[in-house]
DNA sequence: CAGAATCCCGCCGGATACTG
DNA sequence: CAGTATCCGGCGGGATTCTG
């Protein structure tokens, strides 16, 4: 993602939110309220914290959330999608349509909610 | 993708054009000629036959590409986008936009063609 | 020409343990 | 609480060879 090279946009794209943790995560942050490190692990429920950190570390270089840190003891980092990222909520809901379309029709005796992120994706 | 899970569509659909060479193939067979394997081969490059075949017939398989196959020899058969397909190159356009605007914001100096399917993807 | 069969490697992601 | 460090297995994808 950081070499300077002639690269298709959609792969970029797909490599932004790629892997298997991006997108649940983006679809929780999607609320647009912030929220803690140890709150969406518990969201997420299965991921361990070398996914979560490493995840959300990518996502921020590739500036998609915003890290906030407080400096208290107890730590407190609240994490939220940057302005960037909310401009893909819309290709994503496209995407979510199509995907929920095509459960319909291959497999028509599925509930299409979104087990991973636990909210509508 | 053929197990019966509740699954989040979103990533259903990253998983029906998933995968490294699923997309570039979309992107060729977007100009809605029918091209043929050995078309399809030369234009990607440095495919292999292996991946070709397997990529075509998990494309097919899900409902992306049709294939017709004409009964001569030496063999011949063409592929093209089945209308669910062409449905989901609104979203991909979306996501092509959304690249490219991160690409010329994170580094503005890079030229964004697809270099992969080298057309406009 | 349009694939199938086999073998193989890199690396994405998981498990576990540790820390400021 | 919010992460690192280290080790490791599985699988996506590649190289090569063969065939109707």
């Amino acid at each position: 993602m950081n070499e300077k090279l002639k690269v298709c946009p959609i792969r970029y794209t797909l490599g932004v939110i790629g892997g298997k943790w991006k997108l649940p995560i983006i679809c929780l942050l999607a609320c647009d309220t912030p929220m803690r490190y140890g709150a969406i692990k518990k969201k997420l429920g299965d991921i361990t914290n070398m996914m979560l950190s490493q995840s959300l570390k990518e996502l921020e270089a590739n500036g998609m959330v915003n890290r906030k840190q407080y400096n208290v003891i107890p730590p407190k980092v609240e994490y939220s999608l940057t302005n960037e990222a909310k401009e893909l909520l819309g290709a994503l809901t496209m995407f979510a349509k199509w995907g929920n379309d095509q459960i319909d029709k291959n497999e028509n005796n599925i509930t299409s909610g979104c087990e991973e992120c636990q909210s509508s994706c």
